[in-house]
RNA sequence: GGCGGCAUGGCCAAGUGGUAAGGCAGCGGUCUGCAAAACCGUUAUACACCGGUUCGAAUCCGGUUGCCGCCUCCA
C-alpha cells in the first residue's frame, strides 16, 4: 500500500485515488523568464520519480505540469531586454526542454501555458465573482479572502494570526490586505487579453486552478510543488478552486524540500543561484539525479561538489557492477523477455511505498551490488545457467529500479566510454600519449623491469591517470 | 511578532516504540611484482542537551540550545 506524505493533513495517509488504477496529477512548472537552477531540477525531478514510480505500479497516470508564460517578471524581464514577452517566454522554454531533456525527465501528459488557457480563467474567475468570492475594482479583480471559511487550512495558518508582522503590499482597492489579485487591468505596453472587466491579463494563482481543473477535473488526486509555494500559491488555488466550485480540490498535497547551498536557501538576493547547465558541464546527469534522490524529496538537501562526486563514484559503482555481469554473462544482449521481478524490486518497491523513500531504496541497490559483486568474486567467471539465471535477474530488477529513478539508462560500455571521452575534454589529456606511454609499461612489466613500470606509472598518475592490469591486459582511466 | 521543519559515527544519509540500513573517507586484510578495481573485517555504550512516560525510546511528551524555512517573487 503506497503511503504519501500529505501536506493538508499533516501526515502519511494511504493512497486511495478518486478512479482505481489511475491517478491525476498537477505539479507547478517555472515561470519562464530564467535560466532554471538546481533547486527547479530537483522539483522536476522529484515529480518526474513520483510518476514514473506510479507508472511502474500499474497506474494509468494523466501529469500535467503547466508554463506559467504571462507574469510580472516576464514583461519585466522582455522590457529589460527589448523583447517580446512570447519571444522571451519561447527562448526559456525551449531551454528548459533541453536541459530536462539531458536530466531525462520525461515530459508531462499535457504541458500547457496560461496564454493559451485565458477562455478557461475568465470562466473560473466569473464563477468566483457569481458566487461572491471576488470583486472588481477599477479594473482589476480580487478575491476575498474573507468569503472563504477555510483559508489557510493548507500553510496552518488564520486570517487574523497573519495580520500583525505580514509584510503585505498596501493596495487601496482591496478589501482585505491579504486579497490577492485574479484579473490585473491593462497598463500599456503590457500583453492583454479581453475581458468582462475590460484589457487585462490574469494573476499568477488563477492559471494553476484553471488549468488543473480544465484538465483533471474539479476535484483530482494529487498536486505537487514546492515547499515555497505552500504559501501563498497553494493556499490561493484552494481557495480559487474550491470557491468557484464547491467541491474538495486536491486529495494530497505534496512538497518537494529546498536545495540548499552553505546552509542557506537558494536565492537572487544571496546571489548563491546554481543554474543547471553550469552544472550539468561539470557532472554527469545521471550523477546529478542520483545526487538528488539520495535525499529524502521532503528534507532540504545541501549541494556540494563533495556530494556531488560521492554520487558520481556511486554511479560508476552501479555500472561498474553491471558492465562486469555483462561480462560474466559473455553478453551485452538484454532481451525483451527480462525476467521478474524479483526481491531486490519488491523491496525497492516497500520503500517507494512508504511516501516515496529513494535514499532508502538506493540503500537496497547498494547493498546489492556489493553482495553480487561478492558474488562474482566466488563463481570466478565459472558460473553455471543457474548463476547467470541469478545475474540476469537482479540485473533486470536494477535496470528497472533504474527505470524509476532515471539512472542506468545507459549501457555500461557506453557509458564509461561517454564518461572516459567527457573527462578527456575536460582534462585536455593526450590520448597517443598515454597509450604510448602504457605500451612502454607493458614492455617493462614483461621485462619484469618493475621500476621502469612504477616510474611510467606515476607519470601516469601525475596526468591523472589510473591504471589498471587487469587479466585480459592493462586498462587505464582518468581520476 | 505569527506559523512550521530539522539536529543520527570524520562527511553524506535511512530508520518514528523493541535494541542503530546504505554510501564516501579511514584503518587492517584477501588479491596483485607493487598497485588499481573488487571483496572481507573494523569504526556510533546509545542518535544536540535536560527531564518525563514506558518492561523497553533515536523514535512519544515537556523544556533548553542551535540551524533552517514560510509569512514578499520563489522549485
Amino acid at each position: 500500500m503506497l503511503k504519501i506524505y500529505n501536506t493538508l493533513k499533516r501526515k502519511k495517509e494511504n493512497f486511495e485515488p478518486i478512479e482505481p488504477g489511475k491517478v491525476g496529477i498537477y505539479v507547478c512548472g517555472p515561470t519562464v523568464y530564467d535560466a532554471s537552477h538546481i533547486g527547479h531540477a530537483r522539483s522536476v525531478v522529484v515529480f518526474d520519480v513520483v510518476v514514473r514510480y506510479f507508472r511502474a505500479i500499474g497506474y494509468e497516470v494523466t501529469y500535467v505540469r503547466n508554463f506559467t508564460d504571462v507574469d510580472d517578471k516576464i514583461i519585466n524581464r522582455a522590457a529589460e531586454l527589448g523583447v517580446s514577452t512570447s519571444e522571451l517566454s519561447k527562448k526559456y522554454i525551449k531551454e528548459f526542454y533541453e536541459e530536462m531533456d539531458v536530466l531525462k525527465v520525461e515530459r508531462a501528459s499535457i504541458e500547457p501555458k496560461a496564454t493559451d488557457h485565458i477562455g478557461e480563467i475568465i470562466g473560473v474567475i466569473e464563477r468566483l465573482i457569481s458566487r461572491g468570492h471576488a470583486y472588481e475594482a477599477g479594473g482589476d479583480v480580487f478575491f476575498a479572502v474573507e468569503t472563504f471559511k477555510e483559508y489557510g487550512k493548507l500553510s496552518g495558518r488564520r486570517l487574523e494570526e497573519m495580520q500583525a508582522g505580514a509584510r503585505v503590499e498596501i493596495d487601496k482597492k482591496k478589501r482585505n490586505p491579504f486579497d490577492f489579485v485574479l484579473w490585473k487591468g491593462a497598463k500599456p505596453g503590457e500583453p492583454m487579453w479581453d475581458s468582462p472587466w475590460g484589457k487585462g491579463r490574469p494573476g499568477w494563482h488563477i492559471e494553476c486552478s484553471a488549468m488543473s481543473t480544465h484538465f483533471l477535473g474539479h476535484n483530482f488526486d494529487i498536486h505537487g510543488g514546492g515547499k515555497d509555494l505552500i504559501f501563498p500559491h497553494h493556499e490561493n488555488e484552494i481557495a480559487q478552486s474550491e470557491g468557484a466550485f464547491g467541491e474538495r480540490f486536491v486529495n494530497v498535497w505534496i512538497h518537494n524540500g529546498f536545495v540548499r547551498i552553505d546552509q542557506e536557501k537558494m536565492s537572487k538576493s544571496l546571489g548563491n543561484i546554481l543554474m543547471i547547465k553550469e552544472i550539468l558541464k561539470q557532472y554527469h546527469p545521471e550523477a546529478v539525479r542520483l545526487f538528488l534522490v539520495s535525499n529524502h524529496y521532503r528534507s532540504p538537501v545541501d549541494f556540494t561538489h563533495q556530494s556531488m562526486v560521492e554520487a558520481e563514484a556511486g554511479l560508476e559503482k552501479i555500472y561498474g557492477l553491471l558492465h562486469r555481469i555483462e561480462e560474466n554473462l559473455g553478453s551485452s544482449e538484454r532481451g525483451d523477455d527480462e525476467p521478474g521481478p524479483g526481491s531486490l524490486w519488491k523491496g525497492f518497491c516497500q520503500a517507494m511505498d512508504d511516501d516515496f523513500n529513494t535514499a532508502r531504496g538506493i540503500g537496497l541497490v547498494f547493498e546489492t551490488v556489493r553482495q553480487l559483486n561478492r558474488f562474482m568474486d566466488d563463481i570466478d567467471g565459472k558460473g553455471g545457467k543457474q548463476d547467470q539465471a541469478k545475474l540476469v535477474l537482479i540485473r533486470a530488477d536494477l535496470i528497472r529500479i533504474g527505470g524509476v529513478l532515471g539512472i542506468l539508462t545507459e549501457a555500461p560500455s557506453q557509458f564509461f566510454e561517454q564518461r572516459q571521452a567527457d573527462l578527456l575534454q575536460r582534462k585536455e589529456i593526450d590520448v597517443a600519449l598515454v597509450e604510448r606511454l602504457i605500451a612502454e609499461r607493458v614492455q617493462a612489466r614483461q621485462a619484469k623491469d618493475w621500476a621502469a613500470a612504477d616510474r611510467i606509472r606515476d607519470k601516469l598518475a601525475a596526468m591523472d591517470i589510473l591504471i589498471e592490469d587487469r587479466a585480459e591486459g592493462t586498462t587505464w582511466r582518468i581520476k
